[in-house]
DNA sequence: GTCGGCTTGTAACAGTCCGTAACGGGATCC
DNA sequence: GGATCCCGTTACGGACTGTTACAAGCCGAC
């Protein structure tokens, strides 16, 4: 059970008093010993319920994660591109599949292996962590916008995070590149195909965004679109303007 | 930046190459040092963007877990009760706001203080990983009760959930108390208290439920309702049946 | 260059869910 | 013990999304 632990210094004895002279260590090092898997296009790299023995790094191409319900609905998790990490926050075993969008190269590295590495991978551990807890923090962005906003809504934050993600800054014409076909948008977002056509048409009928072929969209007013999407990324605690409730009710 | 990291031993030398016999430390052990705060129904405990300085452990009660929209909408992330743990998975500062549903009893735990420890906490880091990933794994969960599921099954899977949590086995009349009011329970699932109320009135109607006064149903049919939920907790791995696509589309 | 298939876009229709409103009931407060 | 308030419930009309069907565009193969 225990062993079985994602972290690798999580059960092992790494003593490191010395925090000297940090080396320049980083997880990129460590991958780049590691072969290059190739994947085409639509082939799993691997599947919800497999053991979950080592975590990967996207070298180029992207990756669509989904989990299949029993009566064949596909919810996708979520997308990973080139440079991000898959399979840290899995439990023993793959909690989703993890299928190739576009031809894909990326590296693998056992679990065991690094856990074997013991005390020379301390220093990654807060690494590792801030990236357990970044998926965290989307997990919950996620939930936002399935529970709470509207179609609309839900397409224009899709939009405006696919710009944060190539971290354009606030110009005006930011053109984005969406390698998924509509149905994954759509299964991303909790809506059907239809619904994601109607509202990219509807965004271009008003002037929002200009669409380029299937996987070109340019965002021409940013600022609406972001209202559009509830700008509730970088929200500001609200105000503790509280009422004791009483209970029962 | 790395300072406010939640694991107490994530940036903090801790040498445990001693792992003779392991005293029978547990997370309860240091809560149980701590004083026992009380909070009365409706009142906070902690807020959306409040530095997430300590861990609480609840001994008594019921809390809601929530952050309100610019707009003013309000997203109940979750419930929490008696014996679970708050503000584990929160980096730096809260992300959500935690209010008492019912009145509460919780010790809080500095952070700080935790790391201070050192070596001797050094044993609990899998059960804080294990509970991490735990939120990780009912985080999910909810995407895809959101994204996915109708508002008859979000309520299915709702009842089922909470009768989960007690623990019950699978024999026909479970009781669940559910100390939250239908709005929680709406903002929670992505739902208007109205849907909630219809859909829980179709299920007495149903002989599915039966409701006894407000913060009591009564489960009649549990394999009916886990059907209506879709019974993906235990879904079983789906078949590896891969047909590669083509790309571009 | 042309053909074929798949994906995407558009429209009409149907269903679900939402929003308002009014009613009923339980709990608290005095 | 009674009045009051809040919560919960139900009904109805409307907006939004899902469903179905079909046309158009893009891409790859031959």
């Amino acid at each position: 059970m225990y062993s079985s632990h994602l972290l690798p210094s999580a059960g092992s004895a790494v003593p490191s008093v010395f925090d000297g002279p940090t080396e320049p260590l980083t997880l990129d090092c460590l991958f780049a010993g590691q072969p290059a898997d190739k994947f085409a296009a639509g082939e799993g790299v691997f599947w919800e319920g497999d053991t979950a023995s080592d975590i990967c790094q996207i070298v180029e191409g992207c990756l669509r994660l989904y989990r299949i319900l029993p009566d064949g609905r596909r919810a996708i998790m979520g997308f990973r591109f080139a440079g991000e990490t898959l399979g840290l926050s899995c439990e023993g075993t793959y909690c989703y599949t993890a299928e190739a969008v576009t031809p894909v190269r990326l590296r693998r590295l056992s679990r065991a292996r690094l856990r074997a590495m013991g005390e020379e991978v301390r220093p990654l551990q807060p690494l590792l962590l801030a990236k357990v807890f970044e998926e965290i923090r989307a997990a919950r962005q996620h939930i936002i916008v399935l529970g709470q906003l509207g179609a609309e809504e839900r397409t224009a934050h899709f939009l405006v995070s696919a710009a944060r993600r190539t971290g354009a800054d606030r110009r005006r014409p930011v053109t984005i590149e969406l390698p998924m076909t509509r149905q994954d948008i759509a299964d991303y977002l909790g809506l059907t195909i239809e619904t994601v056509c109607r509202v990219l048409s509807k965004l271009k009928r008003d002037g929002l965004v200009a669409l380029e072929g299937r996987h070109r969209i340019v965002l021409l007013r940013m600022t609406n679109l972001q209202h559009l999407a509830g700008e509730f990324d970088d929200a500001e605690p609200q105000a503790p303007t509280w009422t004791p409730a009483k209970w029962p009710h």
